[in-house]
DNA sequence: ATGGCTGATTATATCAGA
């Protein structure tokens, strides 16, 4: 059998937090590590430091001081691609290949605009980005580029799709990340692409799952105010490796944590 | 009580996050 375990993690400036990439890769050994929000160009990427910690494969599509995604990893990285969606410039996708016995799977690695204030694309601007963002995405999650093959797609969706997803369903329904027009826009993509939400797949519908805590609380695990913003869905085709999912709940205790939580996938084959 | 915070920037206030 061979096991491979996946991780995203926003980790919202990769060099302010080198040593907790650091301690999460030793203590958690995941082979893949998919981060969003590095917030850096690609020279300024800890490329050495990483490597050090024997993640020699690393893919990066960075930019100056926001956005910015990139993939680590012990396992060659094959076919680096990234997309441009809507056009803006930003850097909030990147894609490569792992091979597993005979088989290339093909990880996808989002960073989906947050969408500012107002859940409105007439007046807010980022809202409509966010929104024209799920759109490109439906479309392409739908192309030759997918057809038929074993593919993952992993990030910071900046979308709690569910009632459970949020720490509060009616409190959050005006507020951007659970509007019913992002969730159902992501909802539809699951759906149409018959994707495998990993982490609904092990726990049930009516269980609070959150990726995500708030700064601005006093103090989040007592508030524990969270939302489920990072995802990771399989195709189909992987449906039978999906061995468990890990979120790390203790890493928003860590001192000068990012705001969302490494989430990991174990897949056996 | 969703913003009370956090990070990056040719900084000392502004933008962005969500």
């Amino acid at each position: 059998m061979v096991r491979l375990k996946i991780t995203t993690w926003n980790i919202n400036s990769v060099r302010l937090r080198m040593p907790l990439v650091a301690n999460f890769l030793a203590a958690n050994a995941p082979d893949v590590l998919c981060l969003q929000e590095t917030k850096c160009r690609d020279a300024e990427f800890p490329l050495s430091e990483i490597r050090k910690l024997g993640y020699e494969h690393i893919a990066i599509n960075g930019q100056k001081g926001y956005h910015g995604v990139a993939i680590v990893s012990r396992v060659p990285l094959e076919d680096v691609d990234r997309k441009g969606f809507c056009d803006m410039g930003d850097a909030r996708h990147i894609a490569a290949s792992v091979r597993v016995n005979d088989r290339s799977i093909r990880l996808h690695n989002f960073y989906i605009p947050a969408g500012g204030d107002e859940a409105k694309p007439e007046i807010n601007p980022k809202f409509a980005h966010k929104l024209s963002f799920l759109d490109e995405m439906h479309e392409w999650t739908r192309s030759d580029e997918l057809a038929g093959r074993d593919t993952i797609l992993v990030g910071d969706f900046n979308i709690a799709p569910y009632e459970h997803d949020v720490w509060s369903h009616k409190s959050l329904l005006s507020v951007v990340s659970h509007t019913p027009v992002e969730t159902d826009k992501l909802k539809l993509i699951l759906k149409d692409g018959d994707w495998v939400d990993a982490l609904r797949h092990f726990t049930p519908a009516d269980e609070k799952l959150y990726t995500w805590w708030s700064y601005r609380a006093a103090d989040w695990a007592k508030a524990n105010k969270g939302r489920r913003l990072d995802h990771i869905w399989t195709s189909a085709s992987l449906g039978s490796t999906l061995s468990s999912i890990d979120i790390l709940r203790e890493a928003r205790g860590w001192e000068r944590p990012s705001d969302h939580v490494p989430v990991s996938l174990t897949l056996d084959f």
